[in-house]
DNA sequence: TATATAAGTTGCGATTTGCAACGAATAATA
DNA sequence: TATTATTCGTTGCAAATCGCAACTTATATA
């Protein structure tokens, strides 16, 4: 056994934090009113007034979030062409990219009995609902958590568990 | 048309934010220190100080977001049995059913640059790393952003385009 | 010209955060 | 057994953030 060999659960998840991303994922939108101004623009929220009546969201916030949204990447922000008050903020394809995680959310919330939406994202195609999202293996089939494992990036090494 | 057609972008999402799981779900998760405990939870950190020197939250803020994820079914809190100074934080299934949504974010922020992991997921079976979580057809085609509409749940009524 | 709307900004009190120190219960050690 | 260390918190306090209401600026409308 080699001396570095990290042994307790803390100290492997240290050493893997050091370069996961979601640290900084939740600098950007792991927050309240971020969270819900990303899901207003995924229904079609544009402008400002709109997130502020829709959300119930203070002024201030508003303009901090998007601020912030926009420096982030995930929003884009331009000046409407037929009116020189208004501004137009939209998803860019980063923040389009964000589509699985707010679905797999509202998906947990309605499973959990957080709320049901009446309408439903569906495949424009046959207008049939949108899959369940889930974790699958690379044939497609589902994964349980018990089914998972921990494996190192370039192939072999196998250290834990993923379900403890 | 009938009288109480909803016309504006933001009377339909009012409309459709009525009944949304998001904002309740948000209110358990969708918080820093909150998302930072689950990915914690989900890579094997059970105790109070794993989290603590592990995240580097502070210790009255730790014991606080504990509290509210064990309160709304997210973490289950039990005694060890081998040392009662101890206290074990685990998952029950409705936290594990977060894990779409916690791997989804995770995803993202490697392919925007905000780090990548030297260990990944994978299938125990093969040891092959999970698929690229997405949105879904019914017959598991991927679907973008633009391939997608909103239907009404009892099926036909289209009124929106998703992708705007 | 006068009024309304859009997108912010500012001031201020209330809440939340983060740090450090303290405390109680249990375990390990000398 | 006596002492020290560990674990899971709590408490006090200063700093940062939040949320409300009012104000501002630029543009559109009547």
């Amino acid at each position: 056994m080699p001396a570095d060999t990290l042994t307790s659960d803390i100290d492997r998840f240290k050493q893997a934090a050091l370069t996961c991303p979601i640290p900084a994922a939740v600098e950007l939108i792991g927050e309240k009113w971020a969270f819900l101004i990303l899901r207003g623009a995924f229904n079609g929220l544009h402008h400002f007034e709109e997130f502020q009546a829709g959300l119930g969201i203070a002024r201030n916030i508003l303009s901090d979030r998007l601020s912030k949204m926009v420096a982030g990447g995930i929003l884009a922000r331009s000046a409407d062409p037929n009116d020189k008050r208004r501004v137009i903020y939209s998803l860019t394809p980063k923040g389009e990219g964000l589509l699985p995680v707010v679905l797999a959310l509202r998906q947990w919330g309605e499973q959990w009995g957080y709320g049901n939406m009446q309408i439903l994202l569906a495949d424009r195609r046959d207008l049939r609902p949108v899959r369940k999202i889930c974790v699958q293996a690379h044939d497609g089939r589902e994964l349980k958590l018990s089914e998972l494992t921990w494996i190192d990036r370039d192939g072999e090494g196998l250290f834990s568990t993923a379900a403890e």
